[in-house]
This record gives structure tokens, C-alpha cells and sequence, in this order.
DNA sequence: CTGAAAGCGCTTACAG
DNA sequence: CTGAAAGCGCTTACAG
């Protein structure tokens, strides 16, 4: 469990003499022969991980620059891009290089983080990113048992207990925006949100709900919908909302891919935003500032989230201690023309 | 100058015999030591060479999955994102991994290719992809003498003679995008290009000219102006056009990004794009669909160039023999909102 | 600056 | 399944 910082190297001999077999069997277990007893394999394997061996090539490996994967669910996205860059930028900073794979892209069965993880150690990987990707608990637990530092960037589901991951302030963020409705004088206000389960969806809804209970304001379930983070979605949402007797005044987006979806759907059918209808997004990627008309959204600080997570990753692997698991950069408010006062 | 394709693996050993000195003087020679004399060592590094001499270290590289590297001048647009999926796709298919930089990011000089090339040797890197970059001859000249394959992707400048290239069929889009302007009935198209140097958009100019002079329409060279490939520069660019005693009634913009600046700035100044304006751009990114109106523009197939360089480089780096120095993937003209016949 | 000799770390071939 | 012995490829220390 403890991170060895092998300073002066361990020989396959010396393992030998740890655990009483001779240095032709270490040598067996270490490429992965079939003949050798599964105790001895064991004992083995234990000292090994213990003294933090290292083979030849992985000495040689972690000679050059140390290199970090990155993991993204799909790069299709402004999202993706800029954190993208946060990191490059840092990469850049610290000297290290940046692999970079889509699970999108993966073959058949996504993620296989486990196998992942051995050949990260085999490589001698100085640590992983994982970006808005979900997850099996077992999988990071790879990660974990190999002493590989992982740093999630808003997971869909939550990491497990001591998983690091690297946030926004989505609570503060979806407070931030139904209180800017709420203070424009509207009183219906939707949430249309991402996937149910997604963590940073329940934050931005929380934050919202907490808005208009602190001001008394009451919301049904009707007003409250939940999807996926594309635009198409967005188009959706909009059309069900207005099925509603009662249609909202304004409708608070989980991210501007929705709400460029709302402005499109909006467009079509010739609802006018902001003045009959205002709308707020959530990311603050360059979507907000090109869309017509310009969208109020809740800005994330991208770029800085993912110089933090490469940081991190960096920071566990010279093995010093984390102040916490969880890191929230702050999200702020950015107003331009998608919102308005109701009309009448 | 041969591909040497080494099977069987050379011994540091028979380098010593090839060369008539001992062991240890190779061993030095390849570790850069210094107590070897000139002439020696360069005839044991031309040996080495002649051999494919690869230290234990890289021999262990050489085993596991093979590692291209991909080069973006910055990553900071739609367009870099696409050739990066259509990249990772294709890695995903062939088992490569794909390692990611940003010369945007690099530490003060941008570029060393010279230093990269040495270092992509001793880490038996399988190739490299430079996307949408200036870069100087002598650099690309660096990877060729080390025979690591390089393919570029839209070059600013032209590389020199024989380096691999893909790109789009510039110079048909550039025609395609004047022909429908011309058919719609615009005589005065100007042309608001991105580096005047680059040669992506010199094709783009002369298909333009092209299709102009096929029909005799005459054009000035006030109606021809070079900027950059960004927004801000589309709105200084129509503010030009607009100083003009005879404004055009039509811009071809060179790229989506200057077409959506022009969007903006005539938007600013009450200009209605289609009625007043009608408005090509260039790259079919997501911006042109997600622009209102929607954009006309010459769609590149940047996922599938993405997937071509790749293709290319792994090609090379097996020794086949490649049909052409050059692939230029078809464009398209996709018609959407930002263009309508002149008023009048 | 060079190389014979010794040595290191790992692997292979094989007897038990 | 194990390990003593031999061997491989490379490096080190040092005499010339």
C-alpha cells in the first residue's frame, strides 16, 4: 500500500534472496511464465510490487520525459477541446507528454481500464485522466492496486470514496442561473437537464431547486426534464415543454448544447428569445458566444480543469499527499442576450 | 538509405566485428560517451545505422503497440477536433497510440523538430503527422534522415519535394463556392482568403479565379483581401469591403471561422445575410451548421484526412511503397441558408 | 583513445 | 515445478 520511491534500483537477484527462490524463477514470474507454482507466483508478485522492480525497459522508460494517458469518452465536442488544451498547456509547462485515446473509438467493450492499467505499468505511465467518461468502480480499482494515479474530470458517476476528480462548483453554477431568471421576474422556470445520473446534472439541479425554494418559488416534476447532453435533445425538450398548459418563461440548459438545441427548436417555431422566452446554458464554451441569439450561460473554467488534473496526476505520482480528493474550480455566471424579463 | 527492416536483431557485438573495434568502444559510441575519437565514432555510428542497431531499451518499445505522434499547431478549433477523431479512429482500428502535442503550447522557439526527430528514434516512435502548421524545410529534412515517416496535413507552406502531404481538393471547392455564387446571379464576389502564403488558400483563390474568368467576369484585386483564418479577422474584412464605392454582393469567405466574423459584423450593421448578402464559407465544420442563418461552405473531409495521414504514416512505416507524395480528398459544396440571388 | 578482463543482470537449457 | 550451471549482451574499471 505504501508508494515506493525506488530511488537505487531493485535487481531481480535481490528479489530472489527476499523470498528464498532462486533468481531463474523471479525471472519466470516476471515475464509472465506458465511454470511456476501459483504460491510462488504469489510470494513473488508480492515482493516484487513491494520493492517497486522495475525491468530494464521500464528503467530505461522512466529515463525519458514521463508521459500521462488521457482518456476521453469522445473529443466531439467544444467540451473535450478545451480541456484538452488546459492540459496540453500544462504538459507543455512540466515536460511531459500526453497520449491521448477516445473510448468512442475503442473496440467493442469500451473501456477495459484493467488491462489498461497493466500495460501503463508495463510502460511505465506516470498517471491517467479519465474525461466525462463512466466507469466501473472495479476498474479504477485496477488502477489503484498498480499505484497508477488517476484523475477523473467530470465523471457521469461518482468515483469511488478516494478516486480524485476535478469538478466545477455545478451546485454554485445552477443556483447562480435560476437566481438570474428568478431576479429578471420569471417565476416558471424549466431545467432541462443531462442524463439523470450524471453527477454534475444533480449538482446543476440541486443548485436550482435550492434557488427557488430559498425564494418560495414552487416547481413541479413537469418542469423538470431529463436526457442527454446534445443538442438534438434540446429540441425535444423544448417541444415537450410546450405541450404543458402552463409553458415556462424561461428554461435553465444543462449545458449550451442543449439550449443551442431550445434556440433552434425556438427558432422554428417562432418563439423569440429572449423576449418570449429567456434561456440559460451551462459550459461556457465558444457555442454560447457564437450562437444567435449569444447565450447566457454558467462558464466553467475548462482550460483550468484540466491543467488541475494534470497537475494532480503529476503531484500523486512524486507521491505527495493530496489536500483532497475533490477539487471544485469555480463557475461564474456570464450574461449576454438569450435573457430577458417575461413578457407581459 | 535503405528501410532497413531488421529481423534478426543486431548485437552490439557484431557491430564491434563489422567495424574492427572492440565491444566496449561500440558500447560507447552508443551511449555518447566521450573518450571516443572522431573518426571512430563515425564509423561506428554509420555501422549502427547500416545495421539498425537497436539498444535492449528500444527493442522493448519496438514490442508493444506502436506510437505515433500528431502535431497540431493548436487545437483550438473545429477543424483540428475532426482530424484528431478521424485520427483516433483510425488509431483504434490499426492498435496504434497516438501521442498529442500542441506546438501552440511548446516552450519558446515552437517547433524543434530536429531535437523531436532524435527523440522519437530512441523512443521507436512508428511516425509522425504534422497538422496545419508552418514549419521550416531542414526540419522535416531531420525526420527523413533518421527515416521516420512524416505526412502532413494542410500545410501553410509547401513542404519540399517529397514529403508526404494530405489535404482537400482546395482549388475545386474554391471553384465549386464561386459557381454557385455566379449562378445565383452575383457578379461582384469578393474573396476574403486566410494567410495570403498558405497554400491551402492560394488554391482556394485560384479556383475562384478560375470560375470567374471561365464565365468573363472581371474582378479587381480590391475585391481579393488576405488576413487570417479567425472571426475577427471576417469582421474587419467586411468593415474593408464595405468602404468600397461598389461593395460585392457576395463573399467568399476562406474559411467558416472569417465567414462567421463577417455573420457577426453584418449582423452589427443591420446587413441581412441571404437578402443583402449572401455568404460561402469554407472547412463544412460544425460552426457552418450551427450559424444562423446556417452557412453555405465547401465542406472538407477533415475526419477522413485525419484517417488518411494515419494511414500514410503506418504505410510508410511498414517500407511500402506509397502511390503518390500527395492525396487530396474531394470537398463539397453543401448549400444551406447564408446564400440567395442579389437584391435587385 | 583503445580494448582485454571482470562483472552485472537477466535468461536459457536442462537435470532432478 | 525448481534451481545450479552456462551463457548472452552489455558495461565498467583500468592498464597501456
Amino acid at each position: 500500500m505504501t508508494l515506493t520511491t525506488t530511488g537505487g534500483k531493485t535487481t531481480l537477484a535481490a528479489i530472489a534472496r527476499l523470498t528464498g527462490v532462486s533468481a531463474p524463477t523471479v525471472s519466470k514470474v516476471v515475464n509472465g511464465r506458465e511454470d511456476v507454482a501459483p504460491q510462488t507466483r504469489a510470494k513473488v508478485l508480492a515482493a516484487l510490487e513491494d520493492a517497486g522492480y522495475q525491468s530494464p525497459g521500464q528503467r530505461r522508460t522512466a529515463a525519458g520525459p514521463s508521459v500521462v494517458e488521457v482518456a476521453f469518452d469522445s473529443v466531439n465536442s467544444n467540451y473535450s477541446l478545451t480541456v484538452l488544451n488546459g492540459i496540453l498547456d500544462y504538459a507543455a509547462e512540466a515536460g511531459v507528454e500526453v497520449m491521448l485515446s477516445a473510448t468512442q473509438h475503442a473496440p467493442a467493450g469500451g473501456h477495459d481500464l484493467s488491462r489498461r492499467a497493466q500495460r501503463m505499468v508495463d510502460e511505465g505511465r506516470a498517471g491517467l485522466i479519465v474525461v466525462t467518461s463512466a466507469f466501473a468502480e472495479a476498474q479504477l480499482m485496477a488502477f489503484r492496486r498498480r499505484q497508477i494515479p488517476v484523475v477523473v474530470i467530470d465523471p457521469l458517476n461518482p468515483p469511488p470514496g478516494d478516486v480524485v476528480s476535478v469538478g466545477a462548483t455545478n451546485w454554485a453554477g445552477g443556483r447562480a442561473a435560476a437566481e438570474h431568471l428568478l431576479d429578471l421576474g420569471h417565476r416558471r422556470i424549466a431545467y432541462l437537464g443531462g442524463p439523470k445520473s450524471a453527477e454534475c446534472n444533480q449538482a446543476r439541479l440541486h443548485g436550482y431547486m435550492s434557488a427557488l425554494m430559498s425564494r418560495g418559488i414552487g416547481f413541479g416534476p413537469e418542469l423538470v426534464i431529463h436526457g442527454n447532453f446534445r443538442a438534438e435533445y434540446g429540441v425535444e425538450g423544448l417541444s415537450a415543454l410546450l405541450t404543458m398548459p402552463e409553458p415556462p418563461t424561461a428554461i435553465f440548459a444543462g449545458n449550451d448544447a442543449i439550449a443551442v438545441g431550445v434556440l433552434r427548436e425556438a427558432r422554428r417555431r417562432g418563439i423569440r428569445v429572449p423576449e418570449d422566452l429567456s434561456l440559460v446554458g451551462f459550459d461556457g464554451t465558444t457555442l454560447a458566444e457564437d450562437s444567435v441569439p449569444a447565450l447566457t450561460s454558467v462558464a466553467q473554467p475548462l482550460h483550468d480543469m484540466g491543467r488541475a488534473a494534470l497537475r494532480t496526476v503529476l503531484r500523486q505520482a512524486r507521491g505527495e499527499q493530496l489536500d483532497s480528493h475533490r477539487v471544485e474550480l469555480a463557475t461564474q455566471l456570464v450574461i449576454r442576450e438569450s435573457t430577458a424579463p417575461p413578457a407581459r
